[in-house]
RNA sequence: CGCGGGGUGGAGCAGUUGGCAGCUCGUCGGGCUCAUAACCCGGAGGUCGUAGGUUCAAGUCCUACCCCCGCAA
């Protein structure tokens, strides 16, 4: 069978080498076009789909556009018999969602119908849910709204961020991608509709979401610390030193102190006062500037009263 | 040529108008204590990113280069 691949960051990648080391007949890959990357714009990286792709000898699409007709001429070339999406970051117009005999189907990170959109795992963790998982679905007009094949759930461990969830749905994702394919083969894929009802959204992150605000309890921020790793990371002023906190915990203590008071700040630890009388230790930090480091070192070059 | 911060003992920082290289921590040795991520005493450890230049004298001023990072994409 012809599969067409689209995809673009490494959580694509996975479901692309799965399919291919499952054996697959995989006739392309689709992109995004590479962009511009590096301090000081002056690099080009491939994506690493196309990366990975082309390690394989897969033929690699980058349209800018996939309205104006050029897409779909080269995907109807390719004949392919199925299109697997994963994490393309393009809406992919109707006339393409129709052209292969078999569909188009798509690996999501979240149990859909919730966290429908780009940022489904972090927004699971900066949510504080306690388990989230992978959907395949048949993709249809609206984003991430398809009948659903296939689904399985993990839990999302106290303390895991959200590039380590990353990385295990990414694999959890292709390891789906492969079985649904095999289903769909056999005719014996199911499909069964979302319920629209329970749908959520997760939108694109963005740098808004970074400032930590610490009357917001402990849990809360410890979330936000995690769910934004990496990028953009929760933020907060230190002695007057703007800082990514890259790993924080919870102390499970109490203070009377106002929220983002310092509780403690010596070699035992920095802490700082939360919502509800609760408290958030940092751990590691990354100055502006500087590289990352633990809240100890960080102490040392400035020195922070209690 | 997108904007900006920075390279100073192992870590994090300071170093004013050029004039003996410092602080906190760690480390090593010793002491004190029932005890300590506590305290006291003592020691080791630095080509101040690299290469030139100015100067009686450069961490500090000038020039070029290397490296790290934040923002923006």
């Amino acid at each position: 069978m012809r599969i067409l691949f689209m995809g673009t960051p490494p959580f694509a990648v996975a479901s692309l080498r799965a399919l291919w080391e499952a054996g697959h007949e995989m006739v392309g890959a689709f992109s995004q076009p590479d962009r511009p990357v590096g301090r000081h714009h002056d690099q080009l990286r491939p994506t690493p789909v196309k990366a990975y792709a082309q390690s394989r000898g897969i033929p690699v699409y980058q349209p800018e556009k996939l309205r104006d007709g050029t897409a779909l001429a080269q995907i109807r070339a390719l004949s392919p018999d199925l299109i697997v999406v994963a994490a393309y970051g393009r809406i992919l117009p109707d006339d393409i969602l129709a052209l292969p005999p078999m569909g188009c189907i798509n690996v999501h990170a979240s149990l859909l119908p919730k966290y429908r959109g780009a940022a489904p795992i972090n927004w699971a963790i900066l949510n504080g849910e306690a388990e989230t998982g992978i959907t395949i679905m048949h993709m249809a007009h609206d984003l991430d709204a398809g009948d659903i094949i296939l689904q399985r759930a993990t839990p999302i461990g106290p303390d895991e961020t959200a590039a380590a969830l990353y990385d295990r749905l990414a694999l959890l994702g292709g390891a789906l991608a492969v079985e649904a394919v095999d289903l769909l083969v056999r005719g014996s894929a199911r499909r069964v509709p979302q319920d629209p009802a329970g749908a959520t959204l997760a939108p694109m992150l963005s740098k808004e979401l970074s400032p930590m605000d610490f009357a917001r309890p402990a849990q809360a921020l410890h979330d936000q610390v995690r769910g934004l790793l990496p990028w953009p990371c929760a933020v907060a002023v230190l002695d007057g030193t703007r800082c990514k906190v890259l790993k924080a915990a919870l102390t499970g203590e109490r203070t009377q102190k106002a929220p983002g008071a310092v509780v403690q700040a010596d070699k035992r630890g920095l802490k700082l006062a939360c919502g509800d009388g609760t408290v958030l230790e940092l751990l590691e930090l990354q100055p502006d500037g500087k590289k990352p480091m633990a809240a100890a070192a960080f102490l040392q070059g400035h020195p922070m009263g209690v």
